[in-house]
DNA sequence: CGGACAAGCTGA
DNA sequence: CAGCTTGTCCGG
């Protein structure tokens, strides 16, 4: 049938409605997706096609085809994203749509042979799969590539950084499996049989879907940094179930939505690394960044062959500076909710300002206060000073070869995939920010060293926790090698505080933000902190309920999540 | 978003 | 009252 009028929706944000055109007669076999040029008043503006429409002579043509980067099922799924996340259509098909044009597609490989993964295929039930943090993803990804031949679609593979894509292009290249990296548009809307890629990915336009496997459901880079916060395992957890397909997520340290849906599980034992904690308080307080029990430890590491001997980790939680006593090596840490205290004029205070007090130590009463500075380029010149040995600052732009010892902040992860030791030399600043989810992190930092030092059981490598806080939680169950209690724990403050998936949060902050939260009515609640609002819902649809019936004022802020 | 148009302000 | 700024409205 020959489409005479179309809905498109147009790069114009604040316009977050379709526009009726008429389609001109040259082009006969327009289709949902395109990319177009339309005017609008005396504009042209670029915007997609969503859907036909009943032709009316008020209507204006459109002006030129631009080009046919999605498929009619990810302009759905767009559609979709823009009501869970409250924010215009245009903003995802933006997301879906690769940076450049993509005028033609060439013919799809008349058949891929179906490559031979069998040997380190998994076998696990579609959901979510908690892993451990060395055990090969590759089989769950040769899994969903045995289903995706069988089932003749494309298999779609999310990761969480493009080095990680990288190499698992490679590895299934040498496999001989079809694979198309996500911005290679021509291949996926060809319909190659593997697309891989970051969180992007999961936006790919394949022409038939297969499966999707988000890989690490719980980091950080799978969620968008900008508004709408989007993350591509809610993504992909809807695309699965619209197309009827499996759908596989791993995940290393469940957060306590994914740990609520777990399906199976397949943590090898000895997949968590060798864990030494150092305390810090009982070591020399003149020792420098790394305490003497660490700079042995390098020594050793520094003894073997990996090219990579030692990486020191630092998190940069804030610029702040942390204090410690200078006589004991107590942290300053406040008395009302524990979080650090840092200086605050004259005073020290925590993050919430709970209760500023002069400096002193709590537990000894000294005035000596140290201010362990933050920094890498710092803790650089210091680590090399104690090893005698030259470092490396690596950053995502630090050209290789490294030095033996290497420093950086999580950056570090992109670029090193091996090493005999990994140092988290602060610890603390994970289990003292002000953020709950700063302690999930910590569990995760760990993991991800996992990953470069190797299993328990690959008895290769160590990571050296340095902290201040050795009867944490968290401190407590990486010396045992079992998480269990840390997450129960994460799990009961979620549903203690009506948090996902126990329910659905927003703030909402900017003008007009309290003519939104005039708009709450119950079971919804609302209340304000820190200049924004929090809208609370027992549940996903009646928050989205809530926030779509509020005035949106421009300049309006709403975050889902 | 950005153009169109209305209403308000200013200076001669 | 021309000339300019500021604000509100609305698009197919």
């Amino acid at each position: 049938m020959v489409i005479r009028a179309v809905q498109v929706i147009t790069e114009v944000g604040a316009l977050d409605r379709p526009l009726d055109y008429l389609v001109p007669e040259e082009w006969p076999d327009v289709t949902v997706g395109e990319r177009v040029r339309a005017p609008l008043q005396s504009r042209s503006v670029r915007g997609w096609v969503v859907g036909p429409t009943s032709p009316q002579p008020s209507l204006r043509p459109l002006r030129t085809r631009l080009d046919v980067a999605l498929s009619p099922e990810v302009v759905a799924l767009a559609q979709w994203a823009a009501q869970r996340w409250v924010a215009p259509v245009a903003r995802f098909l933006q997301a879906a749509s690769p940076g450049r044009l993509v005028r033609s597609l060439p013919e799809a490989p008349a058949a891929f042979v179906p490559p031979s993964l069998g040997d380190v295929a998994w076998n696990a039930p579609p959901g979510i799969v908690q892993v451990g943090p060395t055990d090969d993803v590759l089989g769950i990804v040769a899994q969903a590539i045995g289903h995706g031949a069988t089932a003749g679609g494309s298999v779609v593979v999310v990761v969480p950084g493009e080095g990680w894509a990288g190499r698992l292009r490679t590895r299934l290249e040498r496999r001989g499996v079809a694979v198309a990296a996500d911005d290679d548009v021509e291949r996926v809307r060809a319909g190659w049989p593997v697309v891989v890629g970051t969180r992007s990915a999961v936006w790919a336009s394949v022409p038939r879907l297969a499966a999707v496997v988000v890989i690490d459901g719980e980091d950080e880079a799978l969620r968008s940094s900008a508004w709408p916060r989007w993350d591509a395992v809610t993504v992909a957890r809807e695309r699965a179930r619209r197309a009827g397909v499996p759908a596989w997520i791993t995940t290393v340290v469940p957060s306590p939505v994914l740990r609520a849906g777990v399906t199976s599980t397949r943590a090898t034992p000895g997949s968590w690394p060798a864990v030494r904690i150092v305390d810090r308080r009982s070591g020399d307080p003149h020792d420098g960044w790394l305490a003497a029990e660490t700079v042995s430890a390098a020594h050793r590491a520094l003894a073997g062959d990996e090219d990579v001997a030692v990486a020191v980790l630092l998190q940069r939680l804030g610029a702040g500076r942390l204090l410690a006593c200078g006589r004991c090596g107590e942290l300053y840490r406040c008395g009302v909710c524990g979080g650090a205290e840092r200086d605050s004029g004259d005073l020290v205070a925590c993050a919430d300002g709970h209760e500023p007090r002069p400096p002193y130590c709590r537990a000894c009463g000294s005035t000596q206060v140290r201010r362990r500075r933050v920094g890498v380029q710092g803790l650089a010149s210091a680590v090399a000073a104690q090893l005698s040995q030259p470092v490396s600052v690596v950053t995502a732009g630090t050209s290789e070869p490294f030095e033996r010892v290497v420093v950086g902040t999580e950056a570090l992860w992109g670029r090193v995939r091996r090493a005999g030791l990994v140092v988290v030399a602060d610890f603390d600043q994970y289990l003292l920010a002000p953020r709950a989810a700063a302690r999930h992190e910590a569990l995760r930092a760990v993991a991800r060293a996992g990953r470069v030092v190797g299993g328990r059981t690959e008895g290769r490598g160590l990571v050296v926790i340095q902290t201040r806080r050795g009867e944490d939680a968290v401190v407590e169950a990486l010396r045992r090698g079992d998480l269990t209690t840390v997450l129960d724990e994460e799990d009961a403050t979620a549903r203690e505080l009506g948090l996902a998936p126990y329910g659905a949060t927003a703030t909402v902050s900017g003008p007009g933000a309290e003519d939104v939260v005039d708009a709450v009515t119950a079971p919804a609640r609302a209340w304000s902190g820190e200049g924004r609002w929090t809208v609370w819902a027992p549940d996903e649809v009646s928050l989205r309920a809530v926030l779509a019936s509020a005035p949106h004022p421009a300049g309006l802020r709403l975050d889902v999540d």
